[in-house]
DNA sequence: CAATCTATTTTTAGCGA
DNA sequence: GTCGCTAAAAATAGATT
């Protein structure tokens, strides 16, 4: 098999690759009797899956099931991590939203702790931070 | 190939078909640069996986999209999917980063304003806040 | 357990309809 | 986009070491 020539043909052989995979996958799911699920991203950001019973129900039981450790893994391309997941980035999120909040608290506090504004006083310096920030509350 | 005909080799067997499907999702991964995961579960209810760049991130790039119906799937066992929003959720992180940011910079720009802190001046609501402030701005 | 071997089977890339 | 075709390549089961 020589090198990939026709361009048109490029997305034809990534379809045909992931159904080879996908038939591997659906062959050691009845020939085994065990669930199984394939993911693909795409380069143009779409996700071709094909799973057994399904996708989702995998996926989950996969969550739900304690990492495994390199050690635990048959071969070094079977891959087990405990990467940063989703809830991770959810719980930063609210760290950040709480901080955030805080900040302005704070800001507010330092307002209203001032008799009058003495915007007049600020270095320039302090006027271009103010101004950033004033328009970082508005958006 | 006959049918699997030794019962000590039914375990082989089973990684070794494994390991093909493995080999094929990397071969996929890296041939087209997409992002791929292959979970599988044994009969003894042990996970294989193989996932470019991870499994977890793959999951949960999975995770974040709206899942389809059956109805929508070309066919019962391959289904396609919409864009993953992890990106989203970064993009907002990022946004909540930069206001923070911010934030902070207003905090100080207001501080440096003061010729001298007027604290006991502050409320006690103001002082309340203002010490929360300070003890995120801390963390 | 894992590695190697090998006769077969299976898959595959590229093309054209 | 699908489907059929075919030579070439890859994967495979089973046994052996």
């Amino acid at each position: 098999m020589a090198r990939v020539q026709n361009q048109s043909n490029l997305q034809v052989t990534f379809s045909k690759q992931c159904d080879g995979i996908f038939k591997k996958a659906t062959e050691l799911s009845t020939l085994w009797g065990v669930d199984v699920v394939v993911v693909a991203f795409s380069a143009s950001n779409k996700s071709y899956s094909c799973g057994h019973p399904s996708v989702e129900s995998i996926v989950n039981r996969f969550l739900g099931e304690n990492p495994l450790t390199d050690a635990d893994a048959p071969n070094p391309i079977v891959i087990s991590h405990q990467n940063a997941n989703i809830d991770e980035i959810n719980r930063k999120l609210n760290r950040l939203e709480i901080s955030l909040e805080r900040e302005k608290q704070y800001g507010e506090a330092l307002q209203a702790s001032r008799k009058e504004p003495p915007i007049e006083k600020l270095s320039s310096f302090d006027l271009k931070n103010l101004c950033k920030a004033l328009e970082a509350v508005d958006e």
